[in-house]
RNA sequence: GCGCGGUUAGCUCAGUGGUAGAGCACCACACUGACACUGUGGGGGUCACUGGUUCGAACCCAGUAUCGCGCACCA
């Protein structure tokens, strides 16, 4: 092995592994591997987007999730890809054609979608080089692409069945428009937003009865001349009496028609003034009135938001808002305008176009969703696991309200909808293949909601034919679904989860994925969601560059809970940082002492320290285990930082130097054999977080050939992953609780030696001598690490020493220490750090009497929690009357 | 309106019935042959509030406040 550098460079040591691994085909799955199958399919990210925060947190816990199974010993699929993201991209293109002053339409269908698919090529390897970057180990032989040719056969085959079954089925319905994109959009690609508006009282005279007139509450006074009724309830009784007369309608002014009053149970009493205009046009409830009552739809709007000419001469050809604030101006000049209040609603906005959408009638394909009950079923009786479980109420809850699916999209990158019209008879052909006579024939020109293919990603990705004799000898299929887990946020569990689930069972007849690991979002330190606008999403890329791609992963996986959004801080990257440097130092430091030990560890040359980080190592083994059942990822980091950092580095490196500068070879050769088995087994543990630095190390202490049987390997990666110790390893090295004790108070007398150097100001480089009163015998070795581990330039062991009057002490478990200060002692100072320390002490014993004095407490609090109680006690007490004494002889020895 | 989260040290958050924790920040000391991307020591908390259950509550229950999110046709 090659001598290592001071510090860890990343740079140079990621991009040297991952072209290793892929040269090795590490991460190809093999499926006709007898090992067990694991699966993950990658959430696609959009084919023209770049890498951020979002993706690291996702992207790091599925390499996390695929390294550490490959290290359990199954056959693992990662499986990546791209997402076409029909509206996204479309809108990208789009805006870069502009810039030559072009539209889509200029163009036409077919050389638009040359531009995009060019966009594409240019485009779409961004992502996934970034992907590899950070580190993960996805399949990349199996890359896919929603718009790839086998995908878009899936597309269509599903459409072409779900057609042939009705549940796909064409209608003239309200749906939500996006004036900016020109196509419908789906219920969740909605988002309601909260708008500062206003509400406008205006009146309207009845018609039979000229002296009456209504006021009317609307937030949207420039739809007036849609409105075809106006509605009250018929239990009002303010407006009973007019029921079934006429009004009217103040716009638009040249055409004032007569509409009539209709009563129906929709309208709220308590809102506004308990009428309602009713736009069957515009309006989502509006157009339910008006079926009910049968009325008339006018559509004042063109597709683009603009007024069309039934809005009248004052209205027509104005944008929406626009002609609001003008159809205000109307209301007042005509005199109707009663008042204006603020008001604030919700509107909705398109998800991808930041525009109000409209609500707007028109003819679309729609989904009734397959599968409904057994999907809902998989989640509320536990076969499929949601982590954090919580979110299974939010599905739930989805799930029993379910609406029909508009699929239809007015766009033109995507999967084209698979039917045709008959030129003349107008017969529907639905196939994936054209009819016979295409010049007979036109195609629909509607696209499919991009979810419309995400929705098959779980199958369709992996060569899904629909044919249940080809796929029962697709091995890919056979080995990898369902799929073990899916890691993504719960803002897609309605757009993409949810109907995965659906169609896993309707077209696998299983469900997709066993388990759901919902991430939190990442935010920044102030809580805000990163968006490219505030400007408050660093680049991970820069990140990587700064500090490494196991510094970003670390780092981010230790900030990130389950179920909690993460608000993301360069700080803890840069501790990611260091701690790689930690790692890396460590390794360093065995390095240093020598090559890899010959023979095995002999038990009986283990000195307690080597027993106590050996039980440390098996606590820490069971945690990390624990947390990945659980699917903790940032307890296993906390777990594995504190067991390498404050356990092996602070204490049982610092110790095991008594034994490597000692006389014994052998110990020494004991120690160092510890030292890699420590090592090797935290390489493992460490390496799904941290799988550069890992490798890196594994070969450069060269683990990877010269340890014996399965824990070396060519890789760390298909190293295996640590098991907590069983009874027989445990007792074939004595590993006894009683030695962690023994330690632990070790360690604690070492933290009071050091603390009394400390209040004494000594500093910390000065060589003292400390003596020990000891309470029980204790071995040169143990002696020698206490004078190590406290910087003492000795330790005396005095059973019967007799300290000079202000001798600073610290009583503990394994006898008195002394710092004796030899004509410095200050008894002044001595005092006041034994008063200080009585307070102290004093607070804890009155506390646990407090506790011991309750008899209900000794009586029913179980035994052991009363014995423990009681130690404590008396642990303190004793503590409390060596103070004491102390400051007694201090006080009688009259200073 | 309904539902779901959060409220613990200056900051960001762990902690789910038995001695209040971490990282960062802060103070002091030390460039000691693994590491200054470091080491050692230290200060710092009515666990949002009010009640209840319990021998015992940060933790369980009820309610309040406050911040955030989701769902819902209130114009």
């Amino acid at each position: 092995m090659s001598e290592l550098p001071k510090a860890y460079q990343p740079q140079s040591v990621e991009s040297k592994w991952y072209q290793y691994w892929l040269d090795e085909k590490f991460f190809e799955a093999d499926p006709s591997s007898s090992k067990p199958g694991f699966s993950i399919v990658i959430p696609p990210p959009n084919v023209t987007g770049m890498l951020h925060m979002g993706h690291v947190l996702n992207n790091t816990i599925q390499d996390i999730l695929a390294r550490k199974a490959r290290m359990d010993g199954k056959e693992v699929l990662w499986l990546p890809g791209t997402d076409h993201a029909g509206i996204a991209t479309q809108v990208m293109v789009e805006k870069s054609i502009r810039k030559e002053g072009l539209t889509r339409h200029d163009l036409g269908r077919e050389a638009f979608l040359e531009k995009v698919w060019e966009w594409k090529e240019k485009h779409g390897g961004i992502i996934i080089n970034q992907l590899k970057k950070l580190g993960a180990s996805c399949d990349w032989s199996r890359e896919r692409f929603t718009m790839d040719e086998d995908y878009s056969r899936c597309v269509q085959r599903v459409f072409v069945k779900l057609y042939r079954q009705g549940l796909i089925y064409r209608g003239k319905r309200m749906v939500n428009w996006c004036p900016a994109s020109l196509t419908a959009l789906s219920d969740e690609e909605v988002i309601m937003t909260p708008q500062k508006s206003f509400l406008w009282y205006f009146k309207v005279q009845v018609a039979e009865d000229p002296s009456t007139w209504m006021t009317i509450a609307t937030t949207r006074p420039e739809t007036i001349p849609g409105d075809t009724a106006i509605a009250v309830n018929p239990k009002d009784p303010r407006y009973g009496h007019l029921i079934g007369k006429h009004v009217i309608r103040p716009l638009p002014a040249e055409n004032q028609a007569r509409i009539p009053i209709v009563a129906d149970e929709h309208i709220d009493l308590e809102f506004g003034t308990g009428v309602l205009k009713v736009t069957p046009a515009h309006d989502k409830a509006d157009f339910e009135i008006g079926k009910r009552h049968d009325l008339e739809i006018i559509d004042i709007l063109n597709p683009d938001g603009t007024t069309n000419e039934l809005a009248g001469r004052d209205l027509a050809g104005l944008d929406r808002f626009k002609a609001r604030e003008r159809a205000v101006e109307l209301l007042r000049e005509i005199g109707v305008l009663e008042k204006e209040e603020p008001y604030e609603n919700k509107v909705g906005f398109s998800e991808r176009a930041k525009v109000a959408v409209e609500p707007r009638l028109s003819e679309q394909w729609f989904l009734k969703y397959p599968e409904v009950e057994a999907s809902h079923r998989c989640v509320r009786e536990g076969h499929m696991k949601f982590f954090p479980d919580r979110w299974a109420k939010t599905y739930d809850h989805w799930m029993s309200h379910i609406q029909d699916w508009c699929i239809s999209r007015q766009l033109w990158w995507g999967h084209q909808i698979p039917v045709w019209y008959h030129n003349e008879t107008g017969e529907i052909h639905c196939d994936i293949d054209p009819p016979e006579h295409p010049e007979c024939w036109t195609r629909d020109a509607d696209v499919l909601d991009t979810w419309f293919s995400s929705w098959l990603w779980p199958f369709a990705t992996m060569g899904w034919t629909g044919d249940a004799t080809l796929d029962a000898d697709n091995p890919s299929l056979q080995t990898f679904y369902p799929t073990t887990d899916l890691v993504t946020g719960p803002d897609i569990i309605f757009f993409w989860v949810a109907r995965m689930i659906m169609a896993g069972y309707a077209f696998m007849g299983d469900l997709p994925f066993r388990n759901v690991y919902y991430t939190g979002i990442i935010r920044d330190k102030q809580g805000r969601k990163m968006s490219k606008t505030l400007g408050n999403s660093p680049d991970p890329l820069e990140l990587i560059g700064q500090y490494g791609a196991d510094a970003l992963r670390f780092g981010t996986m230790r900030s990130a809970p389950l179920g909690l959004d993460v608000l993301f801080d360069e700080k803890d990257v840069e501790l990611g940082r260091n701690f790689c440097n930690k790692l890396w130092n460590a390794c360093r430091f065995r390095q240093m002492q020598g090559g890899m030990q010959e023979g095995e560890i002999d038990p009986m040359r283990l000195t307690t320290d080597d027993k106590w980080i050996l039980i440390r190592l098996h606590t820490a083994i069971s945690e990390v285990n624990q947390a990945f059942e659980d699917y903790k990822f940032n307890e296993a980091t906390t777990t594995l930082y504190r067991f390498f950092w404050n356990e092996y580095c602070d204490w049982y490196v610092e110790s095991s130097k008594a034994a490597l500068q000692g006389a014994d070879p052998a110990l020494q050769a004991n120690t160092l054999a510890l030292m890699d088995f420590i090592l090797s087994n935290t390489l493992r543990l460490f390496h799904p977080f941290l799988p550069f630095i890992t490798e890196e190390l594994w070969h450069g202490m060269g683990f990877s050939s010269d340890l014996p049987g399965d824990q070396g390997g060519r890789t760390i990666g298909l190293a295996h992953w640590p098991k907590a110790f069983d009874e027989d390893f445990l007792e074939h090295y004595g590993l006894d609780a009683c030695y962690a004790e023994f330690v632990e108070s070790k360690y604690e007398l070492v933290r009071m030696g050091r603390n009394l150097r400390g209040e004494f100001n000594i500093p910390s480089k000065q060589k003292i001598p400390y003596v020990l009163q000891p309470s029980e015998t204790l071995s040169d070795y143990e002696l020698d690490t206490l004078r190590i581990l406290l910087n003492a330039e000795r330790l005396d062991v005095e059973a019967d020493y007799q300290a000079p009057k202000g001798t600073p002490a610290v009583p503990s478990q394994l006898g008195t220490l002394f710092l004796p200060l030899e004509g410095l002692v200050d008894v002044e100072a001595e005092k006041g750090r034994l008063i200080k320390e009585l307070e102290k002490i004093t607070k804890e014993v009155e506390k646990v009497e407090k506790k011991l004095a309750n008899s209900g407490f000794v009586d029913r609090a179980p035994a052991e929690v009363v014995q423990e109680h009681r130690q404590r006690l008396s642990d303190w007490q004793q503590k409390l009357e060596y103070a004491r004494k102390s400051l007694e002889a201090l006080t009688a020895s009259g200073s």
